[in-house]
DNA sequence: GTCTATAAGTAGATAGAC
DNA sequence: GTCTATCTACTTATAGAC
């Protein structure tokens, strides 16, 4: 995992691979029929291992807190794995297309309770959106981008890391009733 | 570009892309000292690109209508070059150290843009950041995403997306002055 | 279950004819 | 300036000894 996240999966050869456990190339295929198949085995129990860990950590309540639980969740889950983030969304392309579909699926599967979250929240007007699909995406486009930057030795902590992602998706969807008591978003004939 | 985006440029191979100009593996070492140098060629062209298009387009003003300039050249930029984008973000890692540098240097200027924007935002209270650095690359990476899932002729054009984007950034900036009169982010005091 | 050896194919890059 | 042919090295994967 750590290899295909540095140098990429088409770049990276059975030998290095096999050099950095330890044994010979031949030795690999013990273990993995072959190498598309060891990198389908890192992605789908990557994907499985966050299915099961949300769903262990999600929990009901209004669109906002569902909301600031979705974000935490994948900013905390994924800080701890940035090689397996950096894996499942940039070696998408490297899967053969059987496997590429049910990669896809799972990562749908993810993503549909933020989006879920999201209509509920615009629904109940909670929420200004013109898109939720469009805000998934975005959203998650931005939440991943913590594993281009993030060092484990840099001078935020992960709980800073998540209150400042965790602020900035609260405001981009336009969040009118606040945990705090403040509020957001009125027009100008709200407050006169 | 069309085949470093979507397979990659260590899975292209010198003979994939002779076939796509339609001439032998050969040939190609007329045009580029070897591989790396394409690739190399590739990125800095496109960010000289971007950074002379964004030169001529960017103006003066608040700071929220620089954010709004910045924001729809960046989506308004990249829809018409999904390929440039994905292979600039993308293959960064199969730079030779050297090249990689120049292109982060590049890189860095385009954005240190967003990054003196937000700043000076936050400095005139109208933008409501913690953290303006991570906040550039959060903006970043939340624009950038759209190339993922962007079709030409899909159900939205354009100016569509730009503005759904702009919408979102301009609530995760906490704007407190909106263009169209409204405002934004005020606490319970300030309205009682 | 790991090793060495190797098969069969492909990679980037070059040489020299035309 | 493009071609064919080729060099050298490396690729994935397998075979068979231990």
């Amino acid at each position: 995992m750590r290899l295909f996240a540095h140098l990429g999966y088409a770049a990276v050869s059975m030998r290095q691979i096999a050099a950095e456990v330890g044994v010979q190339a031949g030795a690999l295929y013990n273990y993995t029929a072959d190498k598309q198949s060891l990198l389908m085995s890192l992605m789908e129990l990557h994907m499985q291992d966050v299915l099961d860990a949300r769903q262990a950590a999600r929990s009901e309540g209004t669109p906002l807190a569902r909301l600031e639980s979705f974000v935490k969740f994948h900013i905390g889950f994924h800080l701890a794995r940035p090689d397996a983030l950096l894996v499942s969304y940039m070696e998408l392309r490297n899967l053969e297309p059987e496997n590429f579909a049910k990669i896809e699926a799972l990562r749908r599967d993810y993503e549909n309770e933020l989006e879920r979250i999201l209509s509920d929240g615009t629904a109940q007007g909670i929420f200004s959106l013109d898109d939720p699909k469009i805000a998934t995406l975005a959203i998650i486009s931005m939440l991943n981008g913590v594993v281009h930057w993030f060092r484990p030795d840099g001078r935020l902590e992960q709980v800073d890391i998540e209150e400042i992602y965790w602020g900035m998706v609260r405001r981009a969807v336009g969040a009118t009733d606040w945990s705090d008591g403040s509020v957001c978003c009125l027009d100008k004939g709200a407050i006169a």
